[in-house]
DNA sequence: ACCGTGTACCTTGTGCTACACAGTAGCTAA
DNA sequence: TTAGCTACTGTGTAGCACAAGGTACACGGT
């Protein structure tokens, strides 16, 4: 068993919640076509056994909701829809999430003092 | 005990590993010192039982090295030195950390299309 | 019509690892 | 002694990786 899971695991830590409400914001999507989108960047790329846990969870919480609908093609399909206390939730986490980037950039473009 | 670490904890991981050799970078530092730089920046800031750990696994990995030498006034203190393979790593997390903070803010950014 | 195969889609369980938190301990100076 | 500086340790938490499992629809062959 080699040392150690990817580092960039680690980093994605946070951040994939960050995302799939972010997306979810823009409109109902589902679970399969959230995975497909986030795989458009390497960086955010899940597997499913990482997403979907995640947006139980995210339910769980009421940041968000669910509702099965028909797909034109293939199986019912379960839409996810931001609910107000999701979005107060989003919006505290950009604040947070650019509070670290602005940190982080400082200190490796650090001038030592 | 209530439900949940700060989501800010789960998004500062791995983000610590890249400051902390950030800041190595520019000179040996040792622990005492960089917990409290790190606290310059609110969403930095790690207890020093998060800090020390990470800095003997950095140890162990050979990405850093360490010496003790005398303080001025004080205990002895344990500088720590960036090693020829923890800057090849650094860059890697650099690049990594880029690659990561973009796309976050493409999906954040996203118009939808 | 029936059957098999592929694909879209959701679910579950186990293990790993970094971080939080709280505590320990020694050394120096006033 | 007190107080501040400095390093270390142990236990718990929680999300992500990985690897399965399972259902429903579409399509081709017969």
């Amino acid at each position: 068993m080699q040392s150690g899971m990817e580092w960039s695991a680690q980093l994605r830590r946070g951040t994939l919640e960050l995302c799939v409400l972010g997306m979810i914001r823009h409109g109902q999507v589902y679970g399969y076509e959230l995975a497909s989108r986030l795989a458009r960047w390497e960086a955010l790329a899940v597997s499913e056994g990482t997403l979907y846990p995640l947006l139980r969870r995210l339910s769980n919480e009421g940041l968000i909701e669910a509702s099965w609908q028909p797909s034109p093609a293939g199986p019912v399909r379960k839409y996810y829809r931001l609910r107000p206390e999701g979005e107060q939730w989003l919006e505290r986490m950009e604040a947070e999430w650019h509070r670290l980037t602005d940190s982080v950039a400082e200190v490796l473009g650090e001038r030592s003092e």
